[in-house]
DNA sequence: TTATAAATGTGTAATGATTACAAATTTGTA
DNA sequence: TACAAATTTGTAATCATTACACATTTATAA
């Protein structure tokens, strides 16, 4: 379900990825932080404990676990990219308050379409804006407060 | 269901925009090319017949357009942003071969998890990406004629 | 019609994320 | 230990988007 760091380095090894320092980093890295962060966020926290680490590397790091199969880009804003642990479907809910994006259920073989009978599907995204609970609670506090 | 031309002046001049010639051309423009075209595109085929259209004008109008709910913006790649007359619910099919982008029909009640039952929901997305029919009949007759 | 303020459009410069590229460093292997 | 390949790094280039100031057009009223 949630693939732990061995067996997504597992995974890497067995499709001849060396596994160096950086790249290690950046996989724990995003296997810790399940918040769907951007390049910068990755970039400036690993960059406190690996000082040489340059922002080139992260980009190319990143492209690396994608076209592996073990992360996935999150594509909801086209201003910012952001990066998810590969895991099993689910969709994305964006809170246009706060923005943090959470992680939710969704039966992705229910999300079909006659129209797309000829077509090959290889990818499904799903993602959802609104305000999220804290926030909602956060503008009713407000409201009372005033 | 696929509003008209007249409709949109209309649901502008309802909202106070005022309908200039420019904003009436890329309106237009967005009705009669249902292919979710970029800014780029909008641009470049419409500056052949207003040669002092700049494409700060463009982008400008574009943010009037979607903040006035005729238009929608649709984020599926990162590099590049589309848009999209506003309309009922869909979902879009982006062909990784020749980058087309199709709409579909999908019932978006039935999109609902129990993760989200406190979240207030605004925006539902849900896009696929895969190989269009086209594509694939044009890899299949590749591979014949080898 | 004419004057004038507000709205709209235009062109250039700035911004910022991403990529290109070449040099430096590290790793694997003989 | 030596060398070639892989990886990392830093700088420069690219490109979409935005900021901003100026030009033009429009709406309103005298």
């Amino acid at each position: 379900m949630k693939p732990s760091f061995e067996e997504l380095k597992e995974k890497l090894k067995q499709r001849n990825i060396h596994l160096s320092y950086q790249r290690l980093r950046v996989l724990e890295y995003l296997v810790q932080n399940r918040c769907h962060p951007t390049v910068e966020q990755i970039f400036s926290d690993l960059q406190k404990s690996i000082s040489t680490l340059s922002k080139t590397t992260v980009y190319n790091i990143l492209k690396i676990l994608v076209e592996a199969g073990v992360v996935k880009v999150i594509t909801i804003e086209n201003y910012e990219t952001r990066y998810d642990i590969e895991v099993e479907d689910h969709g994305h809910f964006k809170c246009e308050s706060c923005g943090t994006i959470y992680d939710f259920n969704i039966n992705f073989d229910l999300l079909n379409s006659a129209d797309l009978k000829n077509f090959k599907i290889s990818d499904k995204n799903v993602y959802f804006k609104g305000i999220c609970p804290r926030c909602l609670s956060n503008i009713n506090e407000t409201v009372k407060g005033d």
